[in-house]
DNA sequence: AAAATTACTTGATCCGGATCAAGAACTTCT
DNA sequence: AGAAGTTCTTGATCCGGATCAAGTAATTTT
């Protein structure tokens, strides 16, 4: 009777199988005996709160961390006190790849808001993908998808305008909430001004004015951190950099 | 007697084991057996000139490659006909990774001058890697450390300036130089003015201006693409952003 | 609920590096 | 070797976004 109350809150998401963000996250096209086996080596841990560290640049690496709730921002400190914000991750992310090399965190992952992460034992991962072949090839898969991404993050840094940066960072948070069954429309942001700001390389003022203006020009509406994108075709012509309203007699 | 002569100058680097990068390469910390088999598999084609494409972006991917002598850079072609450059690859170095993902080259690699590469067709790397833990390691390794090292870039197109840029790159070549047995302070730069600039998130103008402000700051000689530098310390004290020749009196 | 702290916005000014322009040095072609 | 095309350098100007400054709104502390 009262047996079926065990099934806590807390176990809800307890195994891979039951997993909503399996199609996004580490077991996306195993076998269901495959996820049987990676779940077996994974922990669940109790949540973060907004600023726990779930890990910081200097300790030592034993886990990658998937996100199932909530978010995360990894930056790296840099020397003179600063820091670069390296990214914001949502639920289904998979963090700490930059670790494996020396088995050592160089960068530091910071909860935004109370979060919760599935620990994944990167020695166990390792035995266990060097006999599961599909395990394997996902996990290259994977460290693989990362270097695409910050790829596209150096030309972002490179090449592009602060409004570009700003549209194309506004889309990626909206493609990543629709990925994940949310609006693509209308979502909160978890991280500060300055945080976005540090991210896409600009300053806390230039971001804020951004705002104002995409405002301003009806893109979106903004309160706080409550975003509701109305014009997305536009946005993403700011961000390939066709956007008529300004470009069309430049570049011929 | 004649036989000997078979041994010619395509020959010499035909193998791992003989090969004087195999310390800096993929074989590294690989038993000699295990090396042999990876030997195994490894394709050495002819060497390509100065701009021939080792692959574009679009092309079916199959091989990650290894220089094994001169240099490559590798791009990304964006949308409107310009580029990004994504890097600059010495000999021992691996390329192709961000491939992996999805089978398709998303970056385009070009030989900067005659460059001999050695090609590990993928699929059979990934099967040899899941029957050898230590090359699968190694392979986790390798794509750790390539996104530590994009995560660097993006530091340093996030919150460097103009001259904390050049003088990292200069120091990036002295240190894999010197890794090489070839000269710390004394090496020729195989790219132009412009695609250093584009790396570097710099105009061509303000990367000529900046060799000829080091010069008269007696940090380096340069003379088109022969660098000398002459002030190695200096030029770290450059890169932490804590060169007292300007600082002194800024930051507190 | 008032006070203090922190986050955000908006305006004014400044500056690093882009862009424009032109000449010099080097390379390639014929 | 001379012509034509590149690449590099140097100077002048301009501008996007940083920095400085101040005020306002939200959040946290007491």
């Amino acid at each position: 009777m009262t047996s079926r109350k065990v099934v806590s809150f807390e176990n809800i998401k307890v195994a891979c199988k039951n997993c909503s963000l399996s199609t996004l996250c580490l077991p996306m096209g195993l076998t269901p005996e495959d996820i049987e086996r990676l779940d077996s080596i994974i922990k669940r841990g109790r949540p973060y709160h907004r600023g726990d560290h779930l890990y910081r640049g200097g300790d030592k690496f034993h886990s990658l961390r998937v996100i199932t709730s909530g978010s995360v921002k990894t930056y790296s400190p840099n020397e003179d006190g600063g820091e670069q914000v390296l990214g914001f991750h949502l639920p289904g992310e998979l963090i700490g790849l930059d670790a494996i090399q020396d088995n050592n965190h160089n960068c530091s992952a910071i909860a935004l808001e109370t979060t919760a992460v599935c620990e994944i034992p990167f020695s166990q991962l390792e035995s266990l993908s060097s006999i599961m072949p599909s395990l394997q090839h996902q996990m290259y898969r994977l460290l693989s998808r990362e270097i695409g991404q910050e790829t596209e993050m150096l030309t972002l840094l490179g090449k592009k305008s602060a409004e570009e940066r700003l549209a194309t960072f506004l889309l990626s948070f909206s493609e990543r909430f629709k990925q994940r069954g949310f609006s693509a429309s209308d979502f909160f942001l978890s991280m500060s001004r300055h945080e976005i700001g540090n991210y896409l390389g600009l300053a806390v003022e230039t971001v804020s004015r951004l705002f104002t203006r995409f405002q301003d020009e009806q893109l979106l509406h903004v309160e706080r951190k409550h975003v509701q994108l109305l014009d997305i075709p536009r946005l993403y012509e700011i961000v390939q950099g066709t956007d008529r309203t300004k470009s069309s007699q430049s570049r011929i």
